[in-house]
DNA sequence: CTCCAATCGCTACTGTTGTAGCGTTAGAAT
DNA sequence: ATTCTAACGCTACAACAGTAGCGATTGGAG
């Protein structure tokens, strides 16, 4: 609980404990499981409170949601397209695999589906992602691997959107060889020159 | 309310009203807004009713669900296989769209997203849509247009996936011309060998 | 027509979610 | 050190979701 005596006042203190408690109850329980009470006895701020700040629970999410968006995320660098294409749609694979952080990322995607302020804000997010990782397609058309009328962003898309089809929307498992095949197609598509 | 003399006792009446309140409340209200309550009142038959034969809101849903799954959808037959997964895709486009029908699939993936019993009808409802749809495909490998290593139903994953990425996961509109490209990209996948 | 089993409606209750009002405390300024 | 203000904690309460028990109704069987 108290990690350092961080600069800023009882408010920021605050503000910390209830955004660790909700990243932990994410973990443990998902969306569905996050209540504000749960919450507030887990950070030791009262409910009360926490119903003040954040407004409940989607605005728990939003919040956890805007810290989420500004940590960075490594982009790959394999020196081809299609390794780098490859290297993310694994890793968006792999990250809803991870028993820490897939819980978390399921839960936003979650609320977001149902919660107009948490959806505004996975927006966001996804802005920045693919920005970041359209990247790698720029990559690829400065070196000639791709034609260069390609809409970069739409590459992206295209390259991870099966595997969240699988997950969140027909319930399918996702293997690593349907990532990669995802990757692929994207990587074709692109190639063909209709994206 | 009393639509016509349906064949069924009172235990079938008591169920209709009820799946038609249920899609009704999904309609005006969306899955957030849906309660056991309201559908008890707007049907006449009492909450305790509800809870007992269906369980709970999720219950409600997963009903709903499996009546929709058996609903057939209308499969395009163009000639190419361009005009068919165009077609498809912008059949699911205008699905979402269409101000009756779109608040109660995008209902459907909510509730899915948060509620394992719902997952399990929704991941049914897809596989045989998935099923269904394939026969695109089926057709254009026996007329040549694409080799026939690929795995039809993987073609129509990867032709609507980014139109179900946009609206449920990254939350950005979905134009027609974005369903065309999304088509197109698939094909051009199928074509390429990579499925 | 009579009886019977199943299903439904009703009342009452419990537990949880969210809010209101007020007293208290932390931290900054002087 | 003292004072002042914004934020927090606390109690009490209102609203709603969900359950239990029992009596009433339905529709079918003999």
């Amino acid at each position: 609980m108290e990690t350092s005596k961080r600069p800023g006042g009882r408010s920021a203190r605050v503000r910390d404990a209830v955004r660790q408690a909700t990243l932990a109850e994410l973990v443990e329980r998902g969306y569905p499981g996050l209540t504000v009470e749960s919450v507030a006895e887990r950070s030791g701020v009262h409910k009360t409170t926490v119903y003040r700040r954040w407004g409940g629970v989607e605005g728990l999410i939003s919040d956890a949601l805007e810290l989420a968006r500004d940590e960075p995320w490594p982009i790959p660098d394999t020196g081809s397209i299609e390794g780098d294409l490859r290297g993310i749609v694994q890793l968006v694979r792999s990250g809803f695999a991870d028993p820490e952080l897939g819980p978390v990322s399921s839960a936003f995607v979650a609320a977001a589906v149902q919660n107009p302020a948490a959806a505004r804000a996975l927006h966001e997010f996804f802005v920045a992602r693919h920005e970041q990782s359209a990247e790698v397609v720029r990559r690829a058309v400065e070196r000639g691997e791709l034609p260069d009328v390609v809409d970069v962003r739409e590459v992206i898309r295209v390259a991870v959107a099966p595997v969240y089809y699988r997950l969140f929307v027909a319930h399918e498992p996702v293997t690593e060889r349907d990532a990669d095949r995802a990757a692929d197609a994207a990587l074709a598509a692109a190639r063909a020159g209709v994206l």
